[in-house]
DNA sequence: CTCCGTGATAACCATTGGTTATGGACGTGC
DNA sequence: GCACGTCCATAACCAATGGTTATCACGGAG
């Protein structure tokens, strides 16, 4: 048995005035409308609210004992309203940054975070850290506003990106594999090696760690599955295969058991900071102009 | 920026499913119907309160902000409800006795009440009294579920009603009157004498206590006008008129300085109990048959 | 790859909520 | 007493709302 919001404010109104036609023109509707909805309510609760005769308006004793509670009812409402409001402005204000490994690279974030709040104090950032399996660190599935990530993206014409940074792809393995001595390996000597892969959700990005474009057409053998650091660093000392990092992100598996070199023949990778394309939010706009400016002093 | 309550209990029960599928069939409407509903509460809130997508539904921080509130006004509406119908049952099971002047007359009032409650102990009785310008004695208004009134009732085909008294008409004056001497008056002395009268909203009542049926046509003089035991005193004492009253309301005005004396040549005066004549509710009929009842053993 | 489950959309229909014009009961002033 | 003003109810009408069934688009599982 639920009843219009509306409803309850002409109650209310009529039971202030106890007079329809000025309820109804401190209601900005017509007297008609204003009885007949009273009306309406009266039916769906099954009892009179008001006595109507020649002496004027009255309360019926139901009615008065429904006005407290309509009025805690719309005054319930209206600060329900106000929170709302403020959780909307709070998101308005908050922008969402991902990634799917920290950027890390020389403070590159606090530069960032330091100019952009510089531009808007009143604007909150939130950073998390996305699982592999969506190249998008969010920005697919609206996690996040703002996202590092590795290119390529998936559906280019979704996002749009500037490049943050570019760096050479070394390969990461075991220290007791074959290869471990040399100082630098040449990708030809890697083509019939495991390698461990992106999920296959990544798309083109899991090509592009598998270096596909090098290999001539001949697939790779898949030694294992990863989807964060730790996985990553686990397989290689597992021995499951071994694995093309970007430079900058050495560091995240480079532990005991577990060396980086440097491959010859390969294209270098590109980090870079990606939007949603239909995006025009002033804070994101803002983080992206932020990131360009410190890119342009760092680099 | 109202909105229906049934919006709220859809947002609510979304809100604890997380799946609009199951939270149709929960409130019994189907899917589409759920999903534009919501649709529109989040337009007219100006944000949305659900993010949906592949992986589900999931309450947006605002959505978040706004539950407990929604919560809230759908509690506390329903707790206003079961007050409302509360008022509703009792008021259903409250009879309103009203009487021009206290019908008194040995225990009249007790004997009716105490068989009104031996058949329904569940229903109150209120007693009130009206004033005399109301000749229904608050039936015309719904101030009274039954009264005590003295025939003849204005606008007859409204009420029904079933006599209880037949008392001989006396006349009331001041002491020092120059008919206060007699034992008996006769109506024949009185026809020039200035009479006090009810007031003019009284109609064929006022008519009868200044006996214009036995004046021949010739028009009474009004002395003043009453509306009450108090007034009537006061207007006698001072001189102002005469009075005609029934016997059994003697006591009401013949206090120090007014004597009442008997009339020839009057009808009785007929005190009825009264109701609406499309009034068919319990409680009326048990009432009118508990007088009844009570009117036969007295009689 | 096809099927299933999910939420969104389309097309349609009855009900609701508003409007203006009008009616009927009552009080008031000449 | 009688024309008038006030007040609430009703009538006729119209746009918006709230529901239905049928269907679509999409992602996940077998």
């Amino acid at each position: 048995m639920d009843v219009h919001g509306r409803d309850l404010r002409y109650f209310v109104a009529v039971a202030e005035e106890l007079h329809f036609t000025r309820a109804a023109e401190r209601l900005f509707v017509s007297q008609p409308a204003l009885s007949k909805q009273l009306r309406m309510l009266e039916r769906t609760l099954g009892a009179p609210l008001f006595d109507r005769d020649r002496h004027g308006v009255r309360l019926t004793s139901a009615g008065a004992a429904l006005l407290p509670h309509a009025r805690r009812v719309l005054a319930d409402w209206d600060t329900g309203l106000v929170a709302f409001e403020e959780a909307k402005a709070a998101q308005r204000a908050t922008l969402a940054v991902g990634m799917s490994t920290s950027p890390g690279r020389g403070g590159m974030l606090p530069a960032i975070r330091s100019r952009f709040t510089a531009a808007h104090p009143e604007a909150a950032l939130t950073l998390h850290q996305v699982n592999w399996s969506d190249t998008t660190a969010g920005l697919g599935d609206g996690a996040s506003d703002v996202a590092f990530v590795w290119l390529p993206l998936p559906d280019g014409a979704r996002y749009r990106w500037t490049v943050m940074a570019e760096e050479p792809r070394l390969v990461a393995m075991a220290e007791s594999h074959r290869l471990a001595a040399r100082e630098t390996v040449d990708f030809a000597d890697l083509l019939d090696e495991p390698f461990l892969a992106l999920p296959e959700s990544a798309g083109p990005l899991r090509d592009h760690w598998l270096a596909t474009d090098a290999r001539d057409g001949r697939p790779p053998v898949i030694g294992a599955e990863i989807a964060s650091p730790d996985e990553t660093y686990e397989a290689l000392v597992d021995g499951l295969g071994v694995c093309l990092l970007a430079a900058g992100n050495a560091p995240l598996v480079a532990r005991a058991g577990v060396v980086t070199r440097p491959v010859a023949g390969l294209s270098p990778a590109q980090l870079a900071l990606a939007w949603r394309a239909d995006d025009t939010r002033p804070l994101v706009r803002a983080y992206v102009e932020a990131a360009r400016a410190t890119h342009g002093t760092t680099a």
